[in-house]
DNA sequence: ACACTACGTGAATATATTGTCACATATAAA
DNA sequence: TTTATATGTGACAATATATTCACGTAGTGT
């Protein structure tokens, strides 16, 4: 295996890595519409906001996520919108599963 | 947050995390072409078989590969093409850093 | 200066993931 | 039956991740 795709497959799962978690997830989702702050996010996701603070950091730290400071809120926003293309092919890969499983079904 | 959307964040976390491996990736890159047994495939990864073996394991078990037995061989291949996508949107997040990155050092 | 709010982070714990070894199983071939 | 090959798995150690709590910091308003 080359060693220059060993790097890429590497950066590929650092990407992969950040958004496998469901409170991220919900977090990109709520993120589609626009910046918000991290009270916000926390709320919305009915999660602790040292514990969003954390995977905020994560996703951050893994370039799907920017954030921009403003009076005493910080405010994060999706990089780029391509992040949502990754809940769009999970959703399709699972549609696929849902498929398969209808057509196991119906040959009961 | 409702409660089927946080059951959908659920499964598509699963499927992100069955591809947010550097060996995951190379395998499914690996399997693009068509289906390959686990030598074969423990071969192209340079990686112990009983290795391999595990994260094929998982992804199996997340639905994103499919096995099956022909004599003593086991070959596994993508359960759906969908699951190259993921790589596709990984490498188009990877590139739009890359693009920020040139127009920072451009600015120094 | 003081209190208040929004946020991040060290420390600790609980849990999950990874890789490796030895071994078990299954199939094929001699 | 014996032998060889391909694969999977239990057990273990190493490491990484997630969560919570308590506390620190930075900006805002009084």
């Amino acid at each position: 295996m080359r060693t220059n795709k060993h790097l890429l497959f590497e950066k590929q799962a650092e990407i992969a890595k950040a958004v496998a978690h469901p409170l991220r997830i919900a977090v990109i989702d709520f993120l589609k519409d626009g910046e918000k702050c991290v009270c916000d996010i926390a709320e919305h996701v009915e999660s602790e906001r040292s514990n969003v603070s954390r995977h905020l950091g994560v996703m951050v730290n893994a370039g799907v996520l920017s954030c921009r400071k403003e009076g005493l809120k910080v405010f994060y926003s999706l990089r780029t919108p391509c992040v949502l293309d990754f809940l769009g092919c999970a959703t399709r890969v699972l549609k696929h599963q849902a498929k398969e499983h209808e057509r196991l079904l119906a040959a009961l």
